[in-house]
DNA sequence: ATGTGTGAATCGGTTCACAGCC
DNA sequence: GGCTGTGAACCGATTCACACAT
């Protein structure tokens, strides 16, 4: 259904949200929370895109997609429009979580609380390492990759974290879906494909690293070597 | 110069290449590498775009801002092009990192062999935490942030990793620039900026899940939720 | 007076389609 | 005949600027 920058859906929908937008959503929930913790009873477009890193008229735009929730010549009420954005991010309830992978960064990921108290519970790590199966990762159970349909079914999965070695992720992806798993989030190096109705997204480190490297490099001495 | 998806750059440059042609080059590289380990000499446009998952013609004008290094009605040689892609992308020499912020996250991208081994060796941790200055972490050691001048000064650090809580971010962000350096990737839940010529990038988890968690809610159901 | 909501203009990026070279 | 390189057409996203509501 959505893949790294390219949006496929059903034509009929209530309103169709940008993919860009989308994606800032999470930051305007976050910027909303930050004011709801000041106790800000409004706020404007201005100062949420102070908040958010980006500029005003993106927010107004972006916010419209959701509704006409604010009030001219007034603004945005906080905690109304927090609501409505952590409605249309789906956080009405949790989105349960399996990581694949028991490796330095499945465990990382299992440890970094950050998933369980934002409303995406793991409920296990998966790996085919017999050795590490049966081991609790801080409060997360270790089970075997081929429990992995059972878990799917018994806690309601609908998300999957690919922290497997690059070698395995296409074939622990193609198992995830078939265990009914709607939605991915790739951390291995390397090109995941899904089934269209599928989401899947990607972070991948190194390549962030690489686009940095480019930027620094150009910054310093890109001009003085040209050698071919 | 660079930040979450504007560039701002010097106007005067041999070849300007767009954006979001930089963050495909990763892919490319990835690919290429590849294909050379599989002792493939040639490849054509349609090849590479398999194995980095885009389209032909993508590729063909993203190789096309880096110089006319293919043959027409051949494909590209893969050696060759595979070192011009590296030079693009500065991996012409080691680019040393810090990370700051010895927590989970931290400890598991110093652990993560992934950088060292791609030429972005870990210099060090650093921390504020004084019961962890002196650890090391694997090789790497944990060193008081306030090393952190000393540490880019002797070991020529370019990128800084931020893996700090949210709250100090932008604090280390300001001292990671006013030592010296010129890229940061951020892994806090926060907005930081930099000035205009520092590059820096975002990963960010929680936003990650939470877009997969907005398709996957109108994926199932979302059309039968009416409430206001 | 103030600040949203939104058409219109603009911009960057993608895709098309074919001329040009092997 | 095959495949690259690239203008031209297209498309999505951003920015502008102002009408409109309070």
């Amino acid at each position: 259904m959505h893949e790294g920058g390219t949006l496929r859906r059903v034509p009929d929908e209530p309103r169709r949200i940008p993919e860009a937008t989308v994606a800032r959503l999470p930051l305007y929930l976050r910027s909303l929370v930050t004011l709801a913790d000041e106790r800000e009873a409004t706020c404007s477009s201005e100062r949420l895109a102070d908040l958010a890193g980006v500029n005003a008229a993106k927010v107004r735009k972006d916010l419209s997609y959701l509704g006409s929730y604010g009030t001219r010549g007034v603004g945005y009420d906080v905690e109304f429009l927090l609501h409505q954005v952590s409605r249309a991010l789906g956080l009405t309830h949790d989105w349960p979580v399996v990581i694949a992978g028991a490796g330095n960064l499945g465990r990382a990921l299992a440890n970094y609380g950050g998933f369980t108290s934002r409303g995406f519970p793991v409920v296990a790590l998966v790996d085919t390492d017999e050795s590490k199966v049966g081991e609790k990762v801080g409060t997360t159970p270790v089970r075997h990759l081929d429990d992995l349909e059972a878990l799917v079914k018994e806690h309601h999965v609908a998300i999957g974290v690919l922290a497997t070695p690059s070698g395995a992720a296409q074939e622990v992806a193609d198992r995830m879906v078939s265990a009914g798993i709607g939605s991915v989030l790739n951390f291995a190096p390397a090109v995941v494909t899904v089934p269209d109705e599928v989401s899947i997204r990607k972070v991948d480190l190194a390549s962030e690293l690489l686009i940095l490297s480019f930027y620094q490099q150009r910054q310093a001495g890109g001009l003085t070597d040209l050698t071919g």
